[in-house]
DNA sequence: TACTACGTTTAGTAGTTACTAAACGTTTTA
DNA sequence: TAAAACGTTTAGTAACTACTAAACGTAGTA
């Protein structure tokens, strides 16, 4: 017979670890998880006993975690506290995360690449014939796969309405 | 006019900015590049060379890139050398890293959260019957999302011969 | 006014990670 | 046999990250 604030605290630590994996701080996952199983809104000093964290740093990590579109941030009239309560549609989230995605270090890089071909493509670059078309070649491939992910991810964000087990259906029948 | 070794240098900085975005070491990015651009196999020496790190780095990290299928190991007859070459299809890359996500820690947390439901499901749990219910509907919720992921990601695993270019006009008919 | 209840920011810290330098083991060459 | 050419492993390090503790700012309350 496991009592239900264990099972709680059990959960608590695979949604930890489960953040780690996906390069977020633990403690995020922590606090995500708290919020998640509350049945009502949240307050910062109730996250902060029921995960252990210092309000200094659930501060912080709460707000990334609004970012994110993961919790959100409410407030009762006459109540000074903010409250937090989890968004439950998780496609929601993916989307906003997507989105969040575009403005990052990474699109930087992207773009760096697609510099780096037209450069190459528009002959202002000084060198052997063949070793520059072959890198050409290459980089091409490259942003070609990249674009192809970059549709992919937006026709994900683009699908608002369409649930995510019916994407799943769909695949489902290219098998 | 710029030249060839310079934009070398510039892709080189981009793949590896690339590379820690998605949380692997730069490095890791940098002597991807390096490989990727080179139209001949590279022993480890010119891997070293071009990426100015050491040997040791160099061998730890070309290593785990063979592991994930984006590197190819191979030997020339009466060379003691080992030499290395990029997979070009990214496509069959992304299988074999769907692939080594089955038997990560991200599994061993999903697991736990099935273990979480089979025992709220089960009635093996001791605690306020509404809570218990609650907690059920939302662990629930979560495991149905976990689920579409999985069955996304498999029948990515699955499409075999399939191009990602494919996918894509799919996910466009969608729209 | 002082006091309390908030959330935020800052300074410092423990733990982790990606690396370097160098020793090492093994196989080939002289 | 010694020496050279490889790749690997290990010990140590610098930089970073997620945190704690505590000071802080601000708005409501006595």
């Amino acid at each position: 017979m496991t009592k239900l604030p264990q099972l709680k605290k059990d959960f608590i630590e695979n949604l930890s670890q489960m953040s780690r994996f996906w390069g977020f701080p633990k403690g995020m996952g922590a606090i995500f998880a708290v919020v998640y199983l509350s049945p009502a809104p949240l307050a910062l000093d109730e996250i902060v006993e029921q995960t252990g964290m210092t309000k200094g740093a659930v501060s912080t990590e709460v707000r990334t975690l609004a970012r994110m579109g993961l919790v959100h941030r409410s407030s009762k009239l006459g109540d000074r506290k903010d409250y937090y309560e989890a968004e439950t549609d998780f496609y929601t989230s993916i989307r906003s995360l997507l989105k969040e995605r575009q403005h990052s270090e990474f699109d930087r890089a992207l773009r760096g690449v697609r510099e780096t071909l037209e450069k190459l493509e528009s002959g202002s670059v000084s060198g052997n014939e063949a070793e520059i078309a072959f890198m050409y070649e290459r980089v091409k491939a490259l942003q070609d796969f990249f674009n192809a992910i970059d549709s992919l991810t937006n026709a994900v964000i683009k699908l608002e309405s369409l649930g995510l087990s019916n994407v799943t259906k769909i695949l489902n029948i290219l098998k």
